[in-house]
DNA sequence: AATGAATGAGCTTTCATTCAT
DNA sequence: CATGAATGAAAGCTCATTCAT
């Protein structure tokens, strides 16, 4: 499916995944069938397999679209860091803001690491991500800035309490403040015992 | 479904539950019909509408099951601790080791969370834990053993730390021995900038 | 199935039969299930097929023992009837009266009616009913009490007018009295164009 | 289910009601699967569902579409009536000549009339007609042309003797001639003592 | 006599996908 | 590009009936 599309195309092609996003989010990907997203859009079912081989590789490409506009968000954060911790705590900052921002992705994120068929495609973006972040982290280690250990084993842990947090924000358990976020980021750097 | 099970029958529910619950847990639970699970078992397809009211009341039943073995497991562990700190040191450990030998349980955990079906269900257990780990958070605080904060919110954030490495472990990126355990529970404890 | 029953097995048969009529005129005989009416009743499926051959034969048993009540009720109303016409009378507010006391078994005449597999058996009944009936126009043609006409075909008439009427009383559209059979009797002897 | 068909759609949907009216009038509604109207139209299973919500739904499509036919040729036969007594015994006539000309139909009719489900649908227009009939009664007793009574039971009465004689007819008792009509129209205007 | 467990064909319905127009 | 129609495998579930105990 690499069809050579015009401009109107690939208006459709975004509209689509934009519509198929919130009905995934909302509904759950099994329970929601290409007919209520073609239905749902008022086009004819022949658009959706015109634009997409089938149901898998339209979330499959949702979720590519989710990771590159996070991690775009995640880079922009790092670029006027002045040290590693820094780094660090902007890097835990962005990727909470977005996670709370984009409620919908966020789901389908954690529906997809439930499926083998897309958490493949989830694990390379993640695992790109941690080693972002364990290279911040090995760098604050060398510096000095924090307690050496695993750099790895680390930003998993990171990513557990980021994780977490954000989805009781969409649960509505947690107000979708900043407050949340200076929780998570203390918690991450001074742990229970630390002093705040 | 209130049926009085004789021994054979209860036998055969048990049966029923183990094998759904492995199938379910390499297959996912959309993914796995009642058919392959009756069939796999080499019984007919009535057996399992004689045991349970319907495949998601399966699934229900199995999580029930699961969380109540995990509840047990987390009470023994708390049961000769001496202080607050111990506790919740001890708390970490016992869920991480029960979430790791429990790899179906844990899979199929992560799976009802993403299904409003089964959400609710798990809510209920889950909030239960974080309540009683607050409880300790808030008793070690008052105790001068930890540094203040919001005893539920942490509650969360170790909860979140938790299930990311077993999620590791269990993906293979880990081993499964103590070493994880003892990172998790330093992090915990410390965080970044702390000393181990 | 021509078991020799105890007497309590009598009993037992006659309940399952009281209650499986209830059922049935509630609920319809397909949507009611053999499950339905043992659970109903406390007992084990096996004590269903112990009494009846099938579903079907049950409701055969059902129905036969219904036809032979209005039978008997019917044979009773003539008894001491001086003129034909007289028994005519008779014979319809016998028919009307008990059809309106046994709402249930009305309702499954109507529904065997619809089906194949119970008309069959229903006609029997219902051709003797009527050839008495016939018997008594005959009677009254000779006696010169009612005009000519075809016996058979007119206590086919007698029966429409006493069906559809007792059915309106069943759904509720008309009270239980004996206004609705006063009437019914009277459309029956002068139609609509005679003086009453 | 509004969905906008096309010619050739409507086509299909009109097939599938024609072939499962005779099936159902054949087999019965509950005995007639799914399956069986499609297969016996050489269709797949999935335009059944494209054209009708449900079994239920479709049966209750075809109902509507007799009742509208029925209501549209008794309609017709009042058109060029003079009196009152003359609309009414066109009225039986024309309602007699086409539950006879519509075995299917009708046979469809006694059955709804014993399922909950369809019996509802079924009232409403068996109302309408008989307020419709009843309007006629009123009228013919304020002209003094037939004796004074309740009109809307006569109505009733009128219909039970049509309906029971058509069964009659179906049931291959009585000849489908005309002068099963005309016993049915005498026994109504002059009753059993009446002469003709 | 009676029970609870088991059977399995068959049911209605869904849905990802294909295709003629 | 787009549509509505069609496909048919497969799903969850029911239920009359049988049978070991």
């Amino acid at each position: 499916m690499d069809r050579q599309l015009t401009q109107r195309g690939e208006e459709r092609r975004r509209q689509l995944m934009a519509y198929a996003t919130s009905r995934f989010a909302e509904n759950g990907f099994h329970p929601t069938s290409v007919a209520e997203i073609t239905e749902g859009m008022g086009v004819g079912k022949g658009v959706f397999y015109w634009y997409f081989d089938s149901k898998e590789a339209l979330l499959r490409a949702i979720l590519a679209d989710a990771q590159l506009d996070l991690r775009r968000r995640q880079r922009a954060a790092l670029a006027d860091a002045a040290t590693p911790s820094e780094r660090i705590e902007r890097g835990i900052r962005a990727s909470m803001r977005w996670s709370i921002d984009h409620a919908d992705y966020f789901r389908l994120f954690q529906f997809a690491a439930t499926d083998e068929r897309f958490s493949d495609g989830l694990r390379k973006g993640e695992s790109v991500a941690v080693k972002d972040a364990a290279t911040q982290l090995r760098a604050a280690m060398d510096a000095g800035e924090i307690a050496p250990g695993d750099p790895v084993l680390l930003s998993h842990a990171l990513l557990g309490v980021h994780t977490h947090l954000v989805h009781l924000v969409h649960r509505g358990v947690l107000e979708p403040t900043d407050e949340v976020i200076d929780t998570a980021v203390s918690f991450c750097l001074h742990g229970l015992l630390g002093r705040r």
